[in-house]
DNA sequence: CTGAAAGCGCTAACAT
DNA sequence: ATGTTAGCGCTTTCAG
């Protein structure tokens, strides 16, 4: 493997002209500049992206650490994140936490000594985040997507899920529903919670009555109907609760997420802004990088309502 | 942030001996080490992991590159190459390609100016592999996850696709099935065409006969079974495509992959043996990177088949 | 067992 | 515009 120093030699020029022409920072006439790019050519060399870090103390790579990489919003989460990376010349590395709280801190000490430039972090819960802490106080910036960290204040992006799903209430209740109950999953998470509040939010505001006979938990969700035979829709917190709910022709179906799934399906579903969320957050992390002093950020992105096209024409056609 | 020169002036030892406590190469009195660690723990000391690669060669750092993040069968694949990268003291960082094979450049040379020992790939297919081939033969080691590169001889672990879906023929054979249709994605790739000959072969064995009128191709999946109403049994090579083919109590629907869903829609499924080629994989290229000179290894898996509860059931009854 | 010093490959003054 | 050189933070001989 190559060195600037044997490029500079065959070039016949000095080890700094060579770092010049490399970095642009400094000119070097064209006759030079050719004579080196030759060389590099030939010898196809590969500068050392290491020791250059060492010296001028950045690495231009940035971690995205990600708490369940089979959760259906990450795909377009980390291409929006990869995006923004790009455009800055950032190098976007991703790490799984697989939901294990000391996994997450194994990965940021791999991070932290690796020097990473900045963080993006969808951590796991948990009260404990003195790893979290640790980096971001030794300078490196990190900012939260979805979950905040207790205390910490990072900047952070989050979906606005109580919104999405309080929209999707309106919707069914434009559409004429009048009695719309909810599925609960069986792992509920604090999203969940936002998105249940949205539920009740939605029906207060569209004059009907909140009734608890009305919400299940997930292993009764089948159930459900027979104690309410007068519910013309559900709203389902897990989208592969759907297909034990049984489709029957005036039961509308709508839930969360999963976008390719419930367009199969024909269920209404309520998306999160995925590659906007990781865009955003992306950004945000290269502001703070470049400037470490500016206020705190926190957005959160509005949520999407996806209408299958057959429940959207059967509604035209009323 | 700290350096190893702080810490040895401050435990009052030189740098040697911190370095020697750090790497636990060379033996240190107890009486240093002790004092040594301490002032760690106070400075909260995080060696400088790029310092350390510049000089040792070696950063413990594999690339693993996929070429897309939202096929079902990576997470799990990640899970078994992260898994099998840790136990050997690797950290293990993944890049997304998004099918293009200019990222795919990128990301490549971007992995190589930084040194990782290792690169797992999942690549995309196109003729000109020159950009795999520059860093393997810049000593970098490449396995192909997947789909061998073209020519260059890699380490390489698949799934056994067309093993898959003849098993799943058998299966379907053995449940009394003498007449199973196929429908084709709308994105063939090279797995779904090995599944079709596994399909194929499958039929032969069972002593059914191969019959283009029984195939469709994704468009027109609906009107497979208007043309062929003795249709019993059919396999998809999209489970997405199940929703459209409808759901009557005679038919059979085999699929693959996707294993959440299919179990939430009851249809048999072949599934990759994700965690393990990942797993395995990765096994390949540690050994590869501690042993260049190793006779090249490839290694196909077996699929296993999944089989709904109701389905199964449903058999045993007969 | 411990310390001193050379050097990994590169950049950034500084001098010419 | 180009060459020289002193480090970046660490490991690793080599002496003691």
């Amino acid at each position: 493997v190559r060195t600037i120093r044997e490029v500079a030699q065959r070039a016949g020029v000095s080890v700094g002209t060579v770092s010049n022409v490399l970095t642009g920072a400094v000119p070097v006439s064209e006759r030079l500049r050719q004579r080196v790019l030759q060389v590099i050519q030939e010898l196809d060399y590969q500068p050392n992206h290491l020791a250059r870090s060492l010296k001028v103390k950045q690495t231009q790579m940035i971690g995205m650490v990600i708490r369940n990489v089979a959760d259906p919003v990450f795909p377009e989460m980390l291409r929006g994140a990869e995006d923004a990376a790009w455009l800055q010349n950032y190098l976007l590395v991703l790490l799984n936490s697989d939901e294990q709280v000391d996994r997450e801190q194994q990965i940021l000490r791999a991070l932290h000594t690796r020097r990473v430039d900045g963080i993006l972090l969808t951590a796991n819960p948990g009260s404990d985040s003195s790893h979290i802490r640790a980096v971001r106080d030794a300078g490196i910036p990190v900012v939260a997507l979805e979950d905040d960290a207790p205390g910490l204040e990072l900047d952070c992006v989050t979906a606005d899920h109580a919104g999405g799903a309080k929209d999707c209430v309106r919707y069914l209740a434009e559409c004429g529903h009048r009695s719309i109950g909810w599925v609960h999953s069986d792992s509920a998470d604090s999203a969940e919670a936002r998105r249940f509040e949205g539920y009740r939010d939605g029906l207060r505001d569209a004059n009907l009555e909140f009734d608890d006979t009305k919400v299940a938990r997930a292993e009764s969700a089948g159930d459900l109907l027979a104690r309410n035979p007068r519910l013309t829709a559900v709203m389902l917190a897990d989208p592969l609760a759907a297909p034990q709910i049984g489709r029957t022709a005036d039961l509308a179906v709508a839930t969360f997420d999963h976008p390719r799934f419930c367009s199969a399906l024909e269920l209404v579903s309520v998306v999160q802004p995925s590659y906007d969320m990781g865009f955003k957050a992306m950004e945000l992390l290269i502001q703070r990088i470049h400037d470490p002093a500016r206020p705190r950020a926190t957005v959160m992105l509005p949520c999407g309502l996806q209408i299958p096209q057959a429940t959207e024409a059967a509604r035209s056609a009323e």
